[in-house]
RNA sequence: GGGCCCGUGGUCUAGCGGUUAUGACGCCACCUUCACAUGGUGGAGAUCAGAGGUUCGAUUCCUCUCGGGCCCACCA
C-alpha cells in the first residue's frame, strides 16, 4: 500500500543518493558477463546533457542486462589525459610548457587537475546511472581515470606487446603537424575548416617560349616546387610538355609535366606542386617519387631552405614573397577564394606538413582484416557500419604514435646514444624514461638517452576495454569476459575511438573487441542547434534535474526519438511532461494497493483480456530492449499505462473491484484485483531499467521486493488468458470505442458519467464484447446491454 | 566530387504497399466523475517536401529535383 500522496523529488534524490553510497549494482562475478566499455568523459568541464542522456541509454542497458540474470560490469571512467589540461595549465599560469620544464608542468597540470570538480560525478549518480562502483580503485568494477598509474603501465604493456610482434617502427615522413600543440598528429586528428584566402596569380618563365601564369595559395612554398602540372586533356598548354619552367625569384628550373591531378578549370589551369602545401602534395610526392624540399621547421619558422625567407613564420613570409614578386612584376593578380582547409581537431590552428622522425603503428596491412572485423559486429543501427567502412577503406598511412607533449602516456623506450640502439622497458611496471633509466643496459655499453615523447591519447583511449576487462591484473576474469560485449559512443568518434580501439585489439589478440556497437546521434537544444559554449545554448543537465527530476529526464530520453537514428531536440516542455507520467504510474499504483489481493481468483473475460495485452507487451519489450531499442517498448508502454490501463480498464472493473453492492461474486472480484496487480507489477518491471527510482519505490512498498533484483518478466501462462489471447488486439478496440462513445454521449446530454441507463444496444462490429456485459453494465450503470444488427450503437435512457 | 542519413498537423514524432495517417507537446470548449485538476471528456489542426515512374492501389518501393544534417575525398 503507498502512503505518501505524490512522487516527489526528494524522494527521488534519497534513492539516488542511496544507490551512489552503498554500491548495490557491484559487479558479482556470475558466469554470463555483460560488459559496456563506457566512453569516459573528459573531466575538465561538467557533463552536458548529450552525456547524461547517453548514460541514461547506457543504464537502461545494464538494468536490463541484470534483469536477465547478467553479471553487468557497467564501469565509470573518466578521462583526464592530453592537451585540454595542458592548455589548461599554460593559459592559468601564463606560462609555455617548454619555458618551465617537464617535472614542474606536470605538476600544473596535476593542479589543474585537483581543481576540476568531481560535478560530472555527482550529475551520475543523481541521474541514477548503476554504474558498478562509484568508488575510485584499480578493481574490477570500479571507478577509474586515465591518467591513472595503473591505466598509463596497461598502456605501455600493450605498446611493448606491439613492439614486439614488430608492429612499431619509427621513421622519418612528412606528417601534420599542428603548430599550435606544437607536434605531430594522425590524419584521425585533422579537421577541415572553409576559410578565405587569397590566391595569387605567379608569372613563371618556360624555356623557349612565353610565360605561364601559375595560381597558388601558398606563394611562400615556392622554393619547394619540384614540378609544374597542368591537365592531359587541356590544349592551351599541351605544347608546353617536358619542357623546362624557371621558378621566379629562386630560379630553378622545373619540368613541365601533364597530370590528371590538374584541372584546367580550376585557377589558371596550371599548377605548381610544391613540398608539401597540402595532403594531396604528400600524395603526389610519394606517388610520383620526386624528393621533398623542406621549407617550414618544427618551430612553424622558414628555415634555410626557404633562402629569403629563413627564419620568419609562414604568415609573414607569406606576406613578405607577395610583396617581392610584386615588386618586381611577377605577381598578375590575386584573388579571395573560399578554401577548406586542414585545420587541427583539438587547437583549430592550421595544419602544417612538415618532414618529423616519429614512431608509428602499422595499419595499413591490416585494412582487409579490419574491413573484415567492420562486416562481422553488429550495429545498432546498421547504417553506422559503412561510416568505419569508409574511414578504413580511406587509410593512406600508419599511425603515427608519438606526441612531442608531456601530460600523457611516455613512450617506454631508450635509445643508446652510442649505437642507436633501442631499449624498451620491461612491463609490469609504468615507465618514465625522460627520468629514469631502463632495467637493461645496451649491449655495447653506451649511455642510454630516455625518451621524451608520448603517445598519442587515442593510443591510451583504445585500449579501455582491456582496461575495464583487468587485462594484466586479473587474467582470469579477463579470460572469462573477453571480447567486450558492447561499445557504446557517438558516431563522430567511430574514425578514431573505435577504429583504432578495433585495431589495437585485433593485433593483440586476433579477435573483434566488441560483438555490439551503439552509436548513437547527439542531442540538440530546442530550436535544433548544436550545443555549444560559444553560442551560450549549454543544458545543463542538473538544472534539468532540480526542477523536473531524473526520472522525468530518464522517461523523456526514453520516449522522445530514437537516438541511433538522429539527434533528438532537448524541450523542457516535454521533459515536463513526463512528469505527469510518473504522478499517473504513482496514482495507478495507489489505486492498486488500496484493493487487498488474495483469495480465490475468477477471471472475467476483461481481465483475460487485459493480462493478454500485457503479455504481447512484455514479449516486444524484450525483444526491443534486447536490441537496444527502448525507443519503442517504452512508447507503447506509456501508452498502455495512460490510456488502456488507466482510462479504460480500470474504469471498467472499478465496480468489480469495489464490489460495493456485490454484484459480484468474491472470487470475480478477486480476478478484477488480481489483474489490476498482474499489469501493474509487469509494468513496473517494464519500466524498472527506464525510470528506476519511481518503480524501486513502488515494488517495494506494495510488493516488499526490489524491482531490480527481479528477474525481466516472461510471458504469462496462457491459459490466463485463454481464449481473449485472440483478437485481444480487436476486443481492446472495440472497448475503447464503447466507452468513449457512452461517455461522450452521457456529456452531451450533461448528464454526470455515472448516471444510470436502461440500455446499451451495441451493434455487429462490437459483438466481441460479449463477455465483457457485466463489467460495461457497472461501469456505464447501465440496466442491460444487448447486441443487434444494427449499424451503430444505441442508448436508452 | 563521392557516400550516408533525414524532410509526415504550429512543434516533435509513429507508420515503411491497401489505415477514417499514430501518439505527444501546444491550442480551443466543457467537466471538483469517490487513484490522479501533474486529472477527465470532446474538438480544431496534415494536399504525408516537389515531380515523375512501378503497381489494381504508394506516406510506404524506384528515379530525379529542392531543402536540412553528417562524413569522406587530390581543387593548386
Amino acid at each position: 500500500m503507498l502512503k505518501e500522496n505524490t512522487w516527489t523529488l526528494a524522494e527521488e534524490k534519497k534513492i539516488s543518493d542511496e544507490w551512489h553510497k552503498k554500491e548495490p549494482y557491484r559487479l558479482d562475478r556470475k558466469e554470463k558477463i555483460y560488459s559496456i566499455d563506457t566512453p569516459p568523459p573528459y573531466v575538465n568541464a561538467p557533463i552536458h546533457m548529450g552525456h547524461a542522456v547517453v548514460y541514461i541509454y547506457m543504464d537502461f542497458f545494464a538494468r536490463y542486462k541484470r534483469m536477465k540474470g547478467f553479471s553487468v560490469l557497467f564501469p565509470l571512467g573518466l578521462d583526464r589525459n592530453g592537451l585540454p589540461i595542458e592548455l589548461a595549465a599554460e593559459k592559468k599560469f601564463g606560462i609555455r610548457a617548454e619555458q618551465v620544464g617537464r617535472e614542474k608542468f606536470l605538476e600544473m597540470c596535476k593542479k589543474i587537475l585537483e581543481e576540476a570538480s568531481n560535478e560530472s560525478v555527482k550529475t551520475f549518480a543523481r541521474l541514477g546511472i548503476s554504474f558498478s562502483s562509484y568508488k575510485f580503485g584499480e578493481k574490477i568494477g570500479q571507478a577509474y581515470e586515465t591518467d591513472s598509474e595503473s591505466y598509463r603501465r596497461l598502456s605501455q604493456e600493450t605498446f611493448i606487446d606491439l613492439w614486439e610482434k614488430g608492429l612499431v617502427y619509427e621513421a622519418s615522413k612528412v606528417v601534420n603537424y599542428c603548430p599550435g600543440c606544437r607536434t605531430t598528429i594522425a590524419d584521425a586528428e585533422v579537421a577541415y575548416e572553409e576559410r578565405e584566402t587569397e590566391i595569387y596569380h605567379i608569372k613563371f618563365k618556360v624555356e623557349q617560349d612565353k610565360d605561364i601564369i601559375i595560381a597558388t595559395t601558398r606563394p611562400e612554398l615556392l622554393a619547394a616546387c619540384a614540378t609544374i602540372l597542368f591537365n592531359p586533356e587541356d590544349k592551351r598548354y599541351k605544347k608546353l610538355a617536358g619542357k623546362h619552367a624557371i621558378t621566379p625569384l629562386y630560379e630553378k628550373e622545373v619540368r613541365i609535366k601533364a597530370h590528371p591531378i590538374a584541372k584546367s578549370d580550376f585557377g589558371s589551369g596550371i599548377l605548381m606542386m610544391c613540398s608539401f602545401g597540402d595532403l594531396t602534395d604528400i600524395r603526389f610526392f610519394r606517388d610520383e617519387g620526386l624528393k621533398a624540399h623542406i621549407l617550414i621547421g618544427i618551430d612553424g619558422k622558414m628555415n634555410k631552405n626557404a633562402g629569403f625567407l629563413e627564419g620568419m613564420y609562414v604568415k609573414q613570409a607569406r606576406k613578405e614573397i607577395v610583396a617581392k614578386l610584386k615588386e618586381k612584376g611577377l605577381l598578375v593578380k590575386t584573388e579571395n577564394l573560399q578554401q577548406r582547409a586542414p585545420i587541427c581537431e583539438r587547437s583549430k590552428d592550421p595544419i602544417e606538413f612538415i618532414a618529423l622522425e616519429e614512431y608509428y603503428l602499422k595499419q595499413l596491412e591490416f585494412k582487409e582484416k579490419m574491413l573484415q572485423v567492420a562486416h562481422k559486429i553488429k550495429f545498432y543501427d546498421e547504417s553506422s557500419r559503412q561510416i568505419l567502412i569508409d574511414w578504413i577503406n580511406g587509410l593512406s598511412e600508419d599511425w603515427p604514435l608519438s606526441r612531442r607533449r608531456y601530460y600523457a602516456t611516455p613512450i617506454p623506450i631508450w635509445k643508446c646514444k652510442k649505437c642507436g640502439e633501442k631499449i624498451i622497458g620491461k612491463k609490469g611496471k609504468y615507465w618514465q624514461p625522460w627520468r629514469e633509466a631502463p632495467e637493461k643496459k645496451c649491449k655495447c655499453g653506451g649511455e642510454l638517452e630516455g625518451e621524451t615523447r608520448v603517445f598519442d591519447t587515442w593510443f591510451d583511449s583504445s585500449i579501455s576495454p582491456h582496461y575495464i576487462l583487468g587485462y594484466g591484473r586479473d587474467a582470469g576474469f579477463f579470460k572469462k569476459s573477453f571480447p567486450c560485449t558492447l561499445r557504446p559512443q557517438g558516431k563522430e568518434i567511430v574514425r578514431t575511438w573505435l577504429y583504432y580501439t578495433l585495431l589495437r585489439i585485433w593485433q593483440l589478440e586476433k579477435k573483434s573487441a566488441f560483438e555490439d556497437i551503439w552509436i548513437h546521434y547527439h542531442i540538440l537544444d530546442a530550436q535544433g542547434r548544436k550545443m555549444a559554449k560559444s553560442v551560450g545554448n549549454v543544458i545543463d543537465p542538473q538544472k534539468i534535474i532540480e526542477k523536473f527530476g531524473s526520472e522525468a529526464l530518464r522517461f523523456w530520453a526514453a520516449i522522445e526519438g530514437n537516438i541511433i537514428k538522429q539527434d533528438l531536440r532537448c524541450s523542457e516542455e516535454r521533459i515536463a511532461a513526463e512528469s505527469k507520467t510518473l504522478n499517473k504510474l504513482w496514482n495507478i499504483s495507489k489505486f492498486v494497493s488500496s484493493f487487498k489481493a488474495g483469495g480465490r481468483a475468477k477471471l472475467c473475460e476483461a481481465d483475460k483480456l487485459m493480462i493478454a495485452h500485457m503479455d504481447s507487451l512484455i514479449k516486444f519489450a524484450d525483444k526491443e530492449y534486447s536490441g537496444y531499442n527502448f525507443f519503442e517498448p517504452a512508447v507503447k508502454v506509456r501508452h498502455f499505462l495512460w490510456e488502456i490501463f488507466a482510462s479504460h480498464y480500470l474504469e471498467l472493473v472499478k465496480g468489480r473491484a469495489y464490489n460495493g453492492e456485490g454484484k459480484f461474486s468474491k472470487e470475480e472480484q478477486a480476478g478484477a484485483i488480481f489483474t489490476l496487480n498482474y499489469c501493474l507489477e509487469k509494468m513496473l518491471l517494464l519500466l524498472a531499467p527506464i525510470v528506476p527510482a519511481i518503480t524501486e519505490k513502488i515494488f517495494s512498498d506494495i510488493y516488499d521486493k526490489n524491482v531490480h533484483e527481479q528477474e525481466f518478466p516472461k510471458v504469462g501462462k496462457s491459459e490466463k488468458a485463454g481464449s481473449a489471447g485472440r483478437g485481444a488486439k480487436a476486443k481492446i478496440e472495440s472497448l475503447l470505442a464503447v466507452n468513449s462513445f457512452v461517455w461522450k454521449t452521457k456529456r452531451e446530454k450533461q448528464l454526470s458519467l455515472k448516471a444510470p441507463l436502461k440500455e446499451i444496444v451495441l451493434p455487429k462490429e462490437h459483438e466481441n464484447l460479449h463477455g465483457l456485459v457485466e463489467d460495461l453494465k457497472a461501469a456505464h450503470s447501465a440496466e442491460k446491454i444487448s447486441f443487434s444488427s444494427a449499424k451503430e450503437i444505441q442508448i436508452r435512457f
